[in-house]
DNA sequence: GGATGTGAATGTCTTCACAGCT
DNA sequence: AGCTGTGAAGACATTCACATCC
């Protein structure tokens, strides 16, 4: 299999979002062009990153939804479902904890973990809040590959290294820094306040800026 | 002025926070190659990037922190602080407004808002949330360019459209839509299912793929 | 007839490599 | 000598356009 670039994968996760919506609306099939129109993109490229991966639709007819659908969430490896553990219980872990989007997905948060003795206890959405120490005890019982990190910046570090030394293999990470992990791991990284400059960017050029 | 790619104002939001690190760690100078490094890419493609707008370093020497730092701030519009409005009182929208890294850059939220009675006049952090309904009126007083959306995905579209009415310029969206906005309109979307899905993504792929 | 799937063309971004300053 | 700044080359991504098939 050929790399297949990340803006590409991004790209088939909303195609799955638009289709659940076509279903929802009672639409048994959509063209690419439907597909394109909800994401701002173009029914060649819905063609082209399908196309990575097989032909999954009718000519003249367009594509049938439940199929497509299905096809997607294999390619994403979306058919199984994820424990994953989160670290950091402040504000924004419980933002994450409680979270929909990540269940409906098939994304379980089953541990949460914070430094913090004060929070350590706490009840977050039916799960307690664990010693930061249980991390490497917990994950050798439980096989876990996936993590969030909502730490403070000084402690992402850290908390990545020993998640990766526990056996994680994909780390999705909130703190304000760049994590250094070896090759074999995955990071995304959400940084926030990085957006809101982006913004800053655009709202001063866009005088001077095509498009 | 030519088109920047996106990627690019990106990094530059990178270095300028990388620049802090240096600084605060005393140096005085810092190399294409030292920056690189800390944001995992080359030396080439950092001195590419600042070529857009000037040449800000010095030959056999590197660049000056502090003033590459002010240039920097100076291209991402970051000399000027923001006033910033967020919509959605829930956990996410709690967690973003006591979120120091926004007030670190200069954007400050002024004000919240929710649809929820039983939210309206809560008090976060030294704000109270003010009924949505206000917005219009409040945003014909104080020019605000900058606006948050973390209310629920139904409710994003409809706030989209009236934040825009009001005379919002930028928005940031963490509800999980596209929202449809005029061209004038600047809109960063931050999905966190999304991202977890591309973790899913690379974790099924990994073995099949290079780099 | 109508929409897909896909080589080819185009456009964009990154990397190379070296001339040019300091 | 050392590191920047930058055309040119190369890699990658998107768009075009049409043959193909339902």
């Amino acid at each position: 299999m050929t790399k297949i670039a990340d803006s590409t994968v991004r790209r088939l996760s909303q195609y799955l979002r638009f289709l659940e919506e076509f279903e929802s609306l009672g639409s048994e099939t959509v063209s690419s062009e439907e597909l394109a129109a909800k994401g701002g993109t173009t029914s060649a490229q819905v063609r082209k990153d399908l196309s990575f991966f097989g032909s999954f639709g009718k000519r003249g007819l367009g594509y049938d939804v439940p199929d497509l659908k299905a096809q997607l969430r294999d390619i994403l490896g979306l058919k199984q479902s994820y424990n994953v553990v989160l670290v950091g219980a402040g504000k924004l872990g419980g933002a994450l904890a409680q979270y929909g989007g990540f269940k409906d997905r098939g994304f379980n948060i089953v541990a949460i973990y914070d430094r913090d003795p004060r929070r350590v206890g706490e009840r977050w959405n039916a799960i307690i809040v664990r010693k930061d120490s249980e991390i490497e005890a917990d994950l050798s019982k439980s096989r876990i590959e996936i993590a969030i990190i909502a730490t403070p910046a000084d402690a992402a570090q850290e908390i990545a290294d020993r998640l990766v030394g526990a056996g994680v293999r994909a780390l999705l990470n909130f703190a304000n820094v760049t994590l250094a992990v070896p090759d074999s791991i995955t990071v995304k990284h959400v940084n926030m306040a990085l957006e809101l400059e982006a913004l800053s960017y655009a709202l001063r050029n866009r005088t001077t800026e095509r498009r």
